[in-house]
DNA sequence: ATGAAAGCGCTAACAG
DNA sequence: CTGTTAGCGCTTTCAT
């Protein structure tokens, strides 16, 4: 049992009134010095903590928020997942916002009523709970989502641009047989990112057959069997390049092409997405589309934050464009075919 | 900014008392069915949340608990961190408890006491911040950390036998010149195993040179800078197997045993730690030592829980074997030499 | 510069 | 079964 000391047990000690205790606490200047020291030299003696929930009412302020990730399998594993978890703990850290952390499975009914505010952590099949929570008047943040039928703020990657750098990048090499393993198409990411691609071959007259088009889930299992697809191809249809939607399955296919005896750059080349640093130290450095997912989440926690604190009344939407990074995994094809 | 919709208004429009609607809104089985129907029209009709610093505050209760997790580099591309944040979020959510995430850099100052409880998530670098909690009497559970030196409630996995199998399992199917890359021996599972590995070895007296000791951190980095390095011993000096701390250093050892024209298992077997289903999809189903870390999270969370509410006094310590799961990734050593 | 007193929104005896 | 009445621990006017 946690001891009760409060803040008039303090008071009584320091022999002050629980009003300077609390002036103390949160360092008003006009407090006389020999009053904080005598108050704070009990403060350490008593070992007083003061209770956060007392203070939050007292103030009326709510300062914990809500990071809600969608739970589909391996999404922890994903650099993104990771990136955005740290992103959203170092704005909580910085100002001091609890973060109350959200797996969900899609539609449960996600009891994070009592939050000052809620960011999600992209949406995939949990649209409903965004529509809720704004319906409840809850301040929201979409990460990693552009979404343009809810009232609510996002901060979004132009996913489509991705998808056109890596088509474009590819293209000028020289590449004329490419293929795509995508990310899970149920989220935007993926979706747009495949779109965007297809749409800039198409635009330039190349042909994505469909047995080109692998879908994957983000997995680097489901890179693994796209790979094992692809490099099993005969030498006329098999891709000259690669472009994997996230540098892990890229990983993964780089591990493949080398257990298959095919070799990066050299016989195929390989473009990922991310720009994840894991991705700089394989045989090859990767050459990636690098999108800021770690800033995305903090500046979407400090909007929320003045959002909620009222020093931002509009919604806040923001698409934010990716880069292409070229390292070494791509050279123009083999004069072979 | 959040209107402030609180129980007065309910219990106005539905024409009841405060205490019954706070009543409704605990589920008190003994309130009138007319009035739980008129409080819960009131409150969806006002949009009502109660607000959980006052009911904190009145129940002088806490279910908070804080989840402190290392946040050395690459904790959460481990498999171990990602399971145990699973498990940990899993159990609050079945407990309908809320879980604060906060990552150390391990001696920062930890204001978590207006917490119920404290999980941490392993322990390097940061006994300070335990015993504090323990001194500030919040209650505590370490996860995979077996502490003798400080009063504190713990579950952890038995190192020690970890190591002790990978060595037996390996000397039993005829190896004499084995390998190992370690996590970061910092941390206790780390430093245990390579203990028991080397521990074995000895007794069966086999030798372990000091160039077959890799000392790795946990990332796939480390692994890969270890194997480079292993499998460029000329054929004499160069294991026959390798022992990888974790799962994920096994697979990128793999990887670089492929890029490298080393075959596995044929040229060297393999162990790895953790039993992480992504070791099931690779080139070959990998040879593992199991260890229960969801598990491991989710009952810690539970026994936690019970300390909380009081339902359990004594320090709860809990050390859990690990188990020898065999695959594809260990033969016994050629005949070469 | 300091203290008294009035809440913040809710729960928990204690009566009815 | 329901309402009254104290607080929970802290912040915040408002005097002094």
């Amino acid at each position: 049992m946690t001891k009760k000391v409060s803040i008039k047990d303090v008071a009584r000690r320091a022999k002050v009134s629980i009003t300077t205790v609390s002036r103390v606490i949160n360092k008003f200047p006009s407090v006389d010095k020999k009053n904080v020291h005598k108050v704070e030299e009990a403060i350490t003696a008593l070992k007083y903590r003061p209770n956060i929930s007392a203070q939050r009412l007292a103030r009326g302020a709510n300062n914990t928020i809500g990071l809600v990730m969608p739970g589909y399998p391996g999404i922890f594993h994903s650099f993104f997942a990771v990136e955005l978890l740290r992103g959203v703990g170092h704005a909580c850290e910085s100002l001091r916002l609890d973060m109350v952390f959200h797996i969900t499975d899609g539609n449960a009914p996600l009891n994070l009523n009592y939050l000052g505010g809620i960011v999600f952590a992209d949406i995939i099949e949990n649209r409903k709970q965004v529509q809720d929570a704004i319906d409840d008047g809850v301040h929201c943040m979409v990460i990693n989502n552009v979404v343009q039928d809810m009232a609510v703020s996002y901060i979004g990657v132009n996913n489509l641009k991705g998808g056109q750098l890596a088509a474009e990048y590819l293209l000028g090499l020289g590449h004329r047989r490419v293929a795509v393993v995508t990310g899970n198409l149920k989220t935007q990411a993926g979706f747009d990112r495949l779109e965007g691609f297809v749409k800039t071959l198409d635009e330039a007259k190349v042909e994505l057959p469909q047995e080109h088009v692998c879908r994957g889930d983000w997995s680097r299992r489901s890179a693994r069997q796209a790979a094992e697809f692809l490099f099993a191809m005969e030498e006329s249809s098999r891709p000259t390049a690669i472009f994997a939607h996230s540098d892990e399955m890229a990983l993964e296919i780089v591990a493949v092409a080398y257990e298959m005896g095919v070799r990066v750059p050299e016989d195929v080349s390989i473009v990922g997405f991310d720009d994840n640093p894991q991705a700089l130290y394989g045989p090859v450095g990767l050459t990636t589309i690098r999108q800021p997912i770690f800033e995305m989440a903090e500046r979407g926690v400090r909007i929320l934050h003045e959002m909620i604190n009222g020093k931002r009344e509009e919604l806040y939407r923001v698409i934010l464009d990716p880069e292409l990074v070229i390292r070494d995994s791509c050279v123009p094809p083999a004069a072979r075919s």
